[in-house]
RNA sequence: GGGUCGCUAGCUCAGUGGUAGAGCACCUGACUUUUAAUCAGGGUGUCCUGGGUUCGAUCCCCAGGCGACCCA
């Protein structure tokens, strides 16, 4: 609302009247603190299973604060309800136990508001844990009616425009970021235990690299020059285990200038995670030991539900490689033989895809058709953990291709839910190998694929110094937060996802 | 980018080509341990926006905005 708004409607002049009449009364309407001795969280928490009568023997004295989440007024006795944020206690008003001023604040009170209470803890009649109230101070005014009790907010829309209000009056709101935050503090512990060390990486880069993925474009005006938003750190952190960093990893938001979906925001949060004289094989055990250790320390068990179905992120996770997970789902499709070299050959490939009726564009190559052969036919079903490995090299620019077998990479990339969560690789560290993989990028992207990777000389530099042999592997927190929360969609675990502003 | 659906009171939602509806919230009154408090009374609105059709549009048509879901 604006002040220009003069139409006000009467349930904002009904507290801005209120409030006007806490001033009239001389009360400081936005006073400098409040201390407390106790949280609402605490004093729940502390006194939940004490009974009526310990409690009336213990005369516990407290002063908390927080917002008066409803008001029950019963003429002398009268209840409100705090909440700190967390946990929600009762307290008890009575005319007749308060200094008038405090009582008239009471009065003046509209849902929202924000109060301090000074009381003894005691038990009602029905068992509630209660303060009664010997104090009020006014701490703060809400102006605008919130969303009510019983249906709570649902409007989505509203629910990530406002995130403020769906987590005031939608307990389970608050729940999926408390999760979201010990997956965080989870995935930290456990590289830590593993001698990582924790990094921060440019997020505005002159090239943006290590993902094939279109960036957002910005400009640096002292430097006069064009900066991309990070589509992901790799290209740094490897760039550390050259400086002989062993073990490094990067928790940070990238940045892609792609669609938005239930499965993808604009900004995105990544773990990405680099063990130099390891490879993809040993990131696949380690993967299933982190995702299981952190389950376990973020929702207290690694079986979890997301949407209809049931699973158990405790390994071992299946394991089927991309171009057998193709070629099975392709030939039970058409009902016929296909063997491993018709996905290696381009001609054959494309028939498969047209017969299919999947889309091939001109500049892809028998890989790039197999991926999406695997993509169409599989991800979908990929529900329970699963390790997709052994990549084509063609869509696989930063990964160790597999001895014997130039056309395949040690790559993997984890499903879970129907969506990827992971992706790794044996990192390649051949700086002769990656100028190729770069020059035909360089071809695809004259072909048109606005994805393809761009040159990076200095990078190539950086490998020239010396690599040692390294695995690496990108963790979506979004996506893993969603499967711990049984979130349906990447907005629900994202506090302010990306929404087209209103036009007022 | 395509398709489907949605937008009505602070919130959750009904509804109709002819004065705009409910529950909750809110206001007034009653009630000294209530708790989705209860009881009695009160309707608080740019029916997303702009055009069109019509005597008359929240409703029908067209365009637009924002969102959700599915597909690409």
């Amino acid at each position: 609302m604006t002040s220009e708004d003069t139409r006000e409607s009467d349930l904002l002049l009904q507290r801005r009247t209120n409030f006007e009449e806490l001033v009239r009364l001389g009360v400081d309407p936005y006073p400098r603190q409040f201390p407390r001795t106790d949280t609402i969280d605490a004093l729940v928490q502390a006194h939940n299973a004490t009974s009526s009568e310990e409690l009336e023997a213990a005369g516990i004295r407290t002063v908390t604060a927080g917002r008066v989440l409803a008001i029950r007024s019963f003429g002398k006795a009268n209840f409100v309800v705090l909440s700190d944020g967390v946990a929600r206690i009762q307290v008890y008003i009575r005319k007749d136990s308060l200094p008038e001023r405090d009582f008239a604040i009471y009065r003046l009170l509209d849902f929202g508001d924000f109060i301090g209470v000074e009381g003894k803890m005691f038990r009602t009649k029905t068992n509630e844990l209660t303060i009664f109230a010997s104090r009020i101070e006014f701490l703060a005014k809400c102006f605008v009616p919130l969303p009510e009790k019983w249906h709570g907010l649902t409007d989505i829309e509203t629910r990530y425009r406002q995130r403020y209000l769906d987590l005031i009056v939608n307990p389970d709101a608050r729940q999926v970021f408390e999760v979201r935050s010990r997956v965080l503090a989870s995935i930290r512990g456990f590289l830590d235990a593993r001698g990582y060390l924790e990094v921060e990486t440019p997020m505005m880069q002159p090239i943006a690299g290590g993902a094939l993925a279109r960036p957002f474009v910005t400009h640096h005006n002292a430097l006069d020059m064009q900066l991309f938003l990070r589509v992901a750190p790799e290209l740094y952190l490897k760039r550390l285990t050259v400086g002989g960093i062993e073990r490094v990893y990067e928790i940070n938001r990238n940045f892609r200038n792609e669609g938005i979906s239930t499965q993808h925001n604009p900004e995105f949060t990544m773990l990405e995670f680099y063990q130099a004289y390891s490879d993809y094989q040993a990131l696949m055990a380690m993967t299933e030991e982190m995702l299981a250790t952190v389950a376990r320390e973020a929702i207290g068990t690694d079986q979890i539900r997301y949407g209809e179905h049931e699973l158990s992120l405790a390994p071992p996770y299946r394991r089927v490689s991309l171009r057998e997970g193709a070629r099975a789902a392709a030939a039970a499709r058409l009902s016929t033989d296909i063997a491993d070299a018709d996905l290696r050959d381009r001609d054959a490939a494309a028939g498969l895809a047209r017969r299919l009726h999947i889309d091939v564009q001109p500049g892809w190559g028998a890989g790039k058709i197999a991926t999406e052969l695997f993509e169409r036919l599989n991800e979908h079903d990929l529900v329970r953990p699963t390790f997709v490995y052994d990549f084509p090299t063609e869509v696989s620019p930063l990964s160790k291709q597999k001895p014997g077998d130039p056309e395949t990479v040690e790559r993997f990339e984890l499903y879970v839910g129907g969506f990827e969560v992971a992706n790794a690789f044996s990192e390649l560290n051949d700086p002769a190998e990656q100028r190729r993989r770069f020059e035909a990028q360089l071809a695809d992207r004259d072909a048109g694929d606005l994805e393809a990777h761009a040159m990076d000389e200095d990078y190539i530099r950086a490998l020239e110094h010396g690599m040692p042999p390294t695995g690496g592997e990108g963790v979506g927190i979004d996506r893993l937060v969603m499967l711990l929360t049984n979130s349906p969609s990447i907005r629900d675990v994202i506090l302010f996802p990306l929404m087209r502003p209103r036009k007022d």
